[in-house]
DNA sequence: GGCAACGTGAACTACACTGTTCGAGTTGCT
DNA sequence: AGCAACTCGAACAGTGTAGTTCACGTTGCC
């Protein structure tokens, strides 16, 4: 879905799935990875960064990306796959075992980074790319997060009272709104973390228990 | 800011500011009337719709749009504006004194209306639109919620760990990302306020404390 | 070394949109 | 009635973008 050759069609690959990237020349591979490079720091900085930027920062030619990328949203496609997958692989090392409050706080710390820094890449998607998309790449990311709280839900720790998909919903929420406010000057950077992590635990709390206050 | 006559330049009216829209002619009065109804129908549907499409919702040529908002720039803001009155207007008849809680509830379940019906329209604003406007025109709303909230802190009913800033945001994040979930089908429209308030009221109590129950 | 894969800039098509101009007609106001 | 304000559509200019073609130069690979 990503890789796109030009003088050989699909006939000498096997499938067009598996981005097919490993028989390409040394310095298209090159390319391929400046490129998505590239398009990933302009993107991040820049939602709207039109391809001739890309290809530019990339250092490259607009024809070569246009070679290796058939269109705009196959490369923003690429350039999300990437970035969760980067995303998935930070949180793969985090540990969501354990107390649902701080398997919680801990996800919010280790994703906070990743979040913040590639927020807008995620808004390009958004204009660019369905939503089924969106959400299918997203889809491990979520199922992490659904399950700490389903985990929370069942020890009574977390609250029964609304839709589960809601809770996962406040998640993102708040961290994107965190971004935001911290672009803005509104909220320290070094400090969202904490105070998102805070305000989640309040807010899927089941009511008539007391909120927890993490150690700091 | 809104209203830019052709035959007559600025040297007629008093100022440029208070909108000078009633020494108009009467037909005039009518058309900026319905391209500011469609307009807001249209950008409240689709955030991109373009002049044209606006023109034609409003049963207008482009031209005459053009008469009355130099750019497409100002007409958002003149919709921007209008909805975030009527919006006000409708604020003005809540009662958000007594009880925090209570007060916040009540806000929540009247604004919902209004962000549920006009969340594209404010998306519209801030692709075309500077930051500090769209601070000042939400304004009066930001200053209705932050009154809440202060009082809550005061009153002991809020948490007072986190800046007051970041609990505004919270509020205005989760009204926000409650219309997105009912548009993709997520959430109940019929229950996003309930929902809202519910999970509001425990992210803003304070630690330790245990989580108001609203009645039903 | 030789060949195919790859890179490249310039130029070109195509499109969608914003904003303007013009000439002629229509409508409201006095 | 008469005049200025207003409306209208068509046509135009300008801009920014995506995507393509071509002819030629370069690089990697066997």
């Amino acid at each position: 879905m990503a890789a796109t050759p030009r003088g050989a069609g699909d006939r000498s690959r096997s499938a067009q799935r598996p981005a097919a990237q490993a028989e390409r020349r040394a310095d298209a591979r090159r390319n391929i990875r400046s490129i998505l490079d590239a398009a990933q720091l302009c993107l991040a900085r820049d939602a709207d960064a039109s391809v001739a930027d890309i290809a530019k920062a990339a250092g490259v030619g607009r024809v070569t990306l246009y070679g290796h990328f058939k269109t705009r949203a196959d490369l923003v496609d690429a350039v999300l796959t990437r970035t969760m997958e980067q995303s998935d692989a930070a949180l793969d090392a985090t540990d969501t075992t354990g107390d649902p409050c701080q398997a919680l706080t801990r996800l919010v710390g280790a994703s906070w980074q990743i979040v913040h820094q590639f927020h807008s890449v995620l808004q390009a998607a958004q204009r660019e790319l369905p939503p089924e998309r969106i959400l299918a790449v997203h889809d491990r990311t979520l199922q992490r997060v659904q399950a700490i709280i389903d985990r929370g839900r069942r020890a009574g720790a977390f609250r029964d009272d609304l839709p589960a998909r809601w809770l996962v919903t406040t998640v993102f929420s708040l961290m994107h709104a965190a971004v935001e406010d911290t672009a803005a000057g509104r909220l320290d950077a070094d400090d969202a973390a904490r105070v998102i992590s805070a305000t989640l635990l309040a807010a899927l709390t089941a009511p008539g228990r007391a909120v927890p206050t993490p150690a700091p």
